[in-house]
RNA sequence: GGAGCGGUGGCAGAGCGGACGAUUGCACCGGUCUUGAAAACCGGCGACCCGCAAGGGUUCGAGGGUUCGAAUCCCUCCCGCUCCGCCA
């Protein structure tokens, strides 16, 4: 959500932050036209309100003098007003109402050195490492939907059976790296950041402060009876843990990880790389959180995706870093990178992480405030990223360690976690 | 799920129809004293909205209601605690 009062004091600068994303926000003008309206409505049904203050303080007063009769004539008075106080009160609700539910809507403004572009066509790629696209034989070509059906890791069919399309099923080792990975992601960040293990369900109001909801239902699991959500990230409740509350400065930044299933309805991309373990409907995946000044937000912006680049280079994996453009980026975005890993058998670059902040935009949303230097409070700011998704670097994992001879290595990283296995398959 | 009791400022905890935005303690900030600190004493100190300001309004779990007037009374819901039931 972006500060009213910014888009009233400087309607331009907010206007051609918006346009560099390629929105026309018309809702601007709606907002403003909306708020000028609705701060009338208020200024009115607090001065009414004022009155019958002053006028209850007099009944009060008459009473205790025993003038009844008077008392009687100040109540009638005062009955009137609070009759027009109730209309005008209801109606400046609503207004703020709406104007609320259209902020919602308009995203979050892109910071200065994002570049621009229209579309993830236009991501310009920071790094590439540990890619040489003749570095690889025959063996390590086969896409893992192949190679996990052949050596039993990988039960997609069953999976189907028993939940529908786009869920898996990992099996013996493979199931044994699914689990690996996470333990991993978090082993190789508890030296800053606080383990969590949150809810999985969360209420509507925790989906809306990340900005999932309202715009976004259609992508979240439902569980309508109880009016809860299945989260689709871990994202959701570590941004919601200090929701409505003021941070002590000193505490900040405030650094968390969570390593959770996630659940996404993916409304929208049926049959797009639906095989194998390139996207499906429940996924695990660790996520690094921060709550920051927003002077410290660069820094750490910086070291996660530095984090996440050096997590996939240990398990010996080639990956590149994109800066994604306006065009591209999420609704609460301020400024992110993507991390993709190279899986030489599906020949494909895929998104393992995606790095944000969020500038203030989520923390207005959750009300979450710190006190800066010059008194008073002021909104966090919010980033967060995922450490490590599970199922795509499992792809990348299984083809890029794939032997000649048969048989799949474990990456020496993960060989603590393989219970004296050096085999995957 | 049933019964009982509760939800008040950063925390603790008064108030239970009329000067209560709310006594008080702790915490916190400033000052006096001190070589410095502690103690003691003095002063300040919730958040949000509108306003250049003066000032006004909101806010005592949430939402409704009664009343001229609600932290205080009534209703619904949410959350917590204790006991019972159920349960991995």
């Amino acid at each position: 959500m972006l500060d009213l009062r910014r888009i009233r004091t400087e309607p331009d600068v907010v206007r051609a932050g918006l346009a560099r994303r390629g929105v026309e926000p018309d809702e601007l003008d709606r907002v403003l036209e909306l708020d000028e309206r609705q701060r009338a409505l208020a200024a009115e049904r607090d001065d009414l309100r004022n009155r019958i203050k002053g006028l209850s303080k007099q009944v009060g007063t008459l009473h205790k003098e025993g003038r009844g009769d008077e008392a009687a004539q100040v109540q009638a008075e005062s009955r009137a007003l609070g009759e027009r106080e109730q209309e005008l009160a209801a109606e400046t609700a609503q207004l703020g109402d709406e104007v609320r539910d259209l902020l919602l809507r308009i995203p979050n403004l892109p910071h200065p050195d994002a570049p621009d572009g229209a579309s993830d066509a236009d991501n310009p790629v920071v790094r590439v490492v540990g890619f040489d696209p003749d570095g690889y034989g025959p063996h390590q070509r086969i896409p893992h939907w192949e190679l996990g059906p052949r050596y039993g890791i990988l039960d997609n069919e069953r999976a189907v059976k028993i939940s529908g399309a786009m869920f898996t099923m990992q099996r013996k080792g493979g199931a044994t790296l699914a689990r690996a990975l996470l333990q991993y992601g978090l082993d190789r960040n508890v030296d800053q950041y606080e383990e969590v293990r949150p809810p999985s369900l969360v209420t509507t109001e925790t989906l809306t402060a990340t900005g999932q909801l309202p715009k976004f239902a259609d992508d979240a699991y439902s569980v309508a009876r109880d009016d809860l959500w299945a989260i689709p990230t871990a994202e959701v409740p570590l941004t919601s843990i200090h929701r409505d509350e003021i941070i002590d400065t000193a505490e900040l930044p405030l650094r968390f990880m969570a390593a959770t299933a996630c659940y996404r309805r993916e409304a929208g991309s049926a049959g797009r790389d639906t095989r194998g373990m390139l996207r499906t409907h429940e996924f695990d995946k660790v996520e690094v959180f921060a709550y920051a000044t927003p002077e410290q937000a660069p820094d750490l912006l910086a070291e996660m995706v530095a984090r996440t680049e050096a997590t996939i280079g240990s398990l010996g994996l080639a990956y590149r870093t994109l800066e994604i453009c306006t065009g591209d980026m999420g609704q609460s975005h301020h400024r992110s990178f993507d991390v993709e890993v190279y899986a030489p058998g599906t020949d494909q670059w895929l998104e393992v992480s995606s790095i944000s902040w969020f500038a203030d935009y989520q923390a207005r949303r959750g009300n979450i405030r710190y006190r800066p230097g010059g008194g008073g409070t002021a909104m966090v700011h919010t980033l967060n990223g995922s450490a490590l998704a599970v199922p795509r670097v499992w792809a990348a994992i299984v083809e890029t360690y794939h032997r000649p001879d048969g048989g799949i290595d474990v990456p020496s990283a993960l060989l603590p976690y393989f219970r004296g296995s050096d085999r995957i398959a």
